[in-house]
DNA sequence: GCGCTACTTGACACGCTGTAAACCTCCGGG
DNA sequence: CCCGGAGGTTTACAGCGTGTCAAGTAGCGC
């Protein structure tokens, strides 16, 4: 529920809302005096509420964690009964996953280098994730459909990689593929690379 | 009139060496201060030569594309006789040319969403890049070992997205490939992608 | 009414960018 | 020998964004 809607939500979350969309319109240059007057609060209750620029941007991740509700569509995702079924509910997941966390992804990205909290919060989704493609490799590799050249580690390092938000960026942004191209065209790629 | 002719240090080239410099160590955030006390010319100099902090970085990138010598690698690569073999090379020149750009690249990346001029910079270099993949993939259709599956057009989005730098940058330094495992790796994945 | 919380207003120090003006210094030419 | 320009330096300043501070105010429970 974020509200985007007028009255009653904290100005917490308006704060936070107006970041969101700040984010998307200027990506990492965005300033405080822009989400405080997006949110039509003085700039200094966005210090009050989150100390800083970074605290602000930190809350802002942390908040679309919560938001996206990972579990049950990953569990979806594990369910599947095949190799290359999982394969291709994975990149489902990611195609819509990338589209809606990208602006913030890319801001994300963008500062890592130059902020080493939000670097640090960056790496520990990446590490998340990375463990999250571990524990499909290994599923792959208990149904027998693993490819005999590939140490699960090495697999799912791949796996990671190959379908991190900036090839998505590529390919559906610049190359004009649609998300369902996206899915398709990398459930092909991943699958020959990884199964048997 | 810039870099190739004999060895007077020129201030101009001083100022790039230490923006290359500064690059490699302080990435996008760095300062215009930091890179004239580096190169022990004023300020101003830098404005004078390159007329603000966009036209600086700019021309770094300028001079590492006529550095860098691109084409001769090039032609080794298409020299190749079958799909395989024009696929590891690829992947060696991937390696190496990121392993020189990779710091450059990165601040171009993180840049191009607050800097037009750069962005677009960025933007055409990845064109470029788009572009000998496409050739690559061409190449690959003449020799008849580009799977059915792919039309050019896709096949080439492919190969350009993965082979990116992000993917690079995440395997080699965060997963902790060695620069022979990457291209092993990709040789594999992107060969079982597009060849018959 | 009291006091607390939440927020506002206005001011300020700091760092970085970009511009301006005055000066300095070497070097070649009339 | 003096002139002038090219290339650089120094100092100053405006603009903008961050982060901090202090004082003030509106609403609310008690």
């Amino acid at each position: 529920m974020s509200s985007s809607a007028g009255g009653d939500a904290t100005t917490r979350e308006r704060i936070l809302d107006a970041a969101r969309a700040e984010v998307a319109e200027r990506g990492a240059s965005l300033t405080l005096g822009h989400v405080a007057a997006r949110a039509r609060v003085s700039r200094q209750a966005v210090y009050l509420h989150f100390g800083d620029r970074t605290g602000l941007l930190l809350a802002l991740v942390r908040r679309m964690d919560e938001q996206l509700q990972l579990g049950p569509s990953l569990e979806h995702v594990m369910a599947a009964q095949n190799g290359l079924e999982l394969i291709r509910r994975t990149m489902e997941l990611h195609a819509r996953f990338n589209a809606g966390i990208d602006a913030v992804a890319q801001m994300l990205e963008g500062a890592q280098y130059h902020d080493e909290a939000l670097g640090q919060a960056w790496r520990d989704r990446l590490t998340f994730r990375h463990g999250v493609h571990r524990r499909l490799v290994d599923r792959l590799a208990a149904m027998g459909e693993l490819a005999d050249h590939w140490s699960a580690e090495r697999a799912s390092d791949v796996f990671h990689a190959l379908t991190l938000p900036g090839p998505w960026r590529e390919l559906t942004r610049e190359c004009g593929l649609s998300q369902e191209r996206y899915v398709k065209d990398m459930t092909l790629v991943i699958s020959r690379a990884l199964l048997r």
